[in-house]
DNA sequence: CTTAATGTTGGCAATTTTGCCAATAAAGAA
DNA sequence: TTCTTTATTGGCAAAATTGCCAACATTAAG
């Protein structure tokens, strides 16, 4: 029954990590496949060192990997199942936004 | 383009209010049905006014409704694609959390 | 009407997160 | 070696989150 809590916190822990907007940002470029720390600070425009730490929050929820060649690090996705539950809120969030645009109109 | 990063925002706000232990453990347990706040009060043992404050982050960020009935307020899940994707981090989860007691148990 | 039960809101202190700058590390090029 | 590029780490101030208590709102019961 505590196992649970355990479960539960290290989930949160995932939850957490991609719940901020230039992580989540970085999150769904890289399902294009892997990418410099150079690109993903161009991408949210923040300061290189920000944007370090935004990564390093993503690799210790285990949702990216890195890959050190040459002067470069390469991160990539890690985590599986993250494609579909994104593509999911994605249609749902758009939805909510049109919606709401709607709304604004009928004034 | 940059209503991309709206939708970005609107997605993270979705993922931060998963990302904390109590606000996870309730949207868990309300995979089995509705429940009032006085049962998600005492799953997660906080004061009912803490409790009511993490169920507003909840409804904001539309993953969950309200039904009132009574003096009870029913909460329930409204977002449909959860499932899956609790499902899948809640394995990966698992297997991480068993690795790192088994690399415990061979020091 | 008064009392009790269930939730929400306001306020506040403690904690955590965020994002910049400066310093440092590592690897390739000149 | 020295310079340049790429990335991480330490430190710090500003901002956001968290969780408690007290006050208030609503509905049902006595």
């Amino acid at each position: 029954m505590n196992r649970n809590k355990q479960y539960i916190a290290e989930q949160a822990k995932i939850f957490k990590a991609l719940g901020h907007p230039s992580r989540l940002l970085m999150v769904d470029a890289l399902r294009d496949g892997e990418k410099c720390v150079c690109d993903l600070q161009a991408l949210v425009g923040d300061d290189m060192s920000t944007v370090s730490k935004h990564l390093s929050v993503l690799r210790e929820a285990g949702i990216v990997s890195t890959d050190k060649r040459g002067t470069n690090i390469y991160y990539q996705l890690s985590l599986c199942c993250l494609e579909t539950f994104l593509a999911c809120t994605g249609e749902i969030v758009e939805k909510r936004v049109l919606s709401q645009m709607d709304m604004l109109n009928r004034r």
